[in-house]
DNA sequence: GAATAACCTATTGACACAGTAGGTAAATGG
DNA sequence: CCATTTACCTACTGTGTCAATAGGTTATTC
């Protein structure tokens, strides 16, 4: 299930899209338009800064910006760095994870065939597609 | 993210199926084979006999076994019955689910989307598919 | 130097997850 | 009838995450 973080967090990169204009946007505009608090908010986007996804700039004039084009962006890399993995089990998403059943286990094969399925599905999808 | 609820739900339920020849097979005998906690499955045999998806019997003799043919029980029907859910975001998961944006949000195709991918996936999945 | 805006640390309440503990009720075999 | 087996039931617990708020400090511009 994504989280709030996620979801949000892709709604904000949208709206660094469509209103880029060259210059830094505000926060607070952010929260105003897409009705999220600026406090919540300001979590997210620390994890967009801290993964290189967007850039922030302080003072008057500043806010944040995208740092590469909108089609350049995939769903997947948004939403892995909100949500930390978007692997829909744990023996898939922990790489260290250790299962003594691995080589039995009879629901494994049906896992990673899903995990395929979502990691094409939003890695394949991309921001300009949101716009 | 699947929990240890669905996953290990799933692989009852293929215990059960495997292990079928008539008679009901005691909850002990499983949590060996599967090597979780009695303890453990016991909630999870528990929410299955009230979701009607397999049927218990006491005393000697006694234990659980399903109520149709593996090729009847469809993947999500179970992962469904434990998890609650299987839809991957809030505003899908709850019908009732009240958002104010519904009508410009950028986000909900997608959300709809994929939700139809994840559920076909799992409905189209059948039990006897992992045995 | 005031205003703006990002950046930082801490805290909170609620809830789900992953179990464990200890019992009662029901069915069967001898 | 009674011991055994097995399901069934209620309650509890520690850990962690989610979703968010609070209250500051630093950086930048005019």
């Amino acid at each position: 299930m994504i989280s709030t973080k996620g979801r949000y967090g892709l709604r904000l990169m949208i709206d660094l899209a469509k209103n880029d204009n060259g210059s830094y946007i505000p926060l607070k505009d952010i929260a105003e338009r897409q009705e999220i608090s600026k406090k919540y908010l300001e979590i997210i986007v620390k994890k967009m800064v801290d993964g290189g996804l967007i850039k922030g700039s302080s003072g008057k004039g500043g806010g944040y910006k995208l740092v590469k084009k909108p089609d350049k962006y995939s769903v997947g890399e948004i939403l892995t760095l909100m949500e930390g993995t978007i692997s829909p089990v744990a023996c898939l998403a922990d790489k260290d994870y250790l299962c003594t059943r691995k080589k039995k286990c009879e629901t494994l094969p049906m896992w990673k065939e899903f995990d395929k399925l979502v990691h094409d599905y939003f890695y394949d999808k991309k921001l300009s597609d949101l716009l």
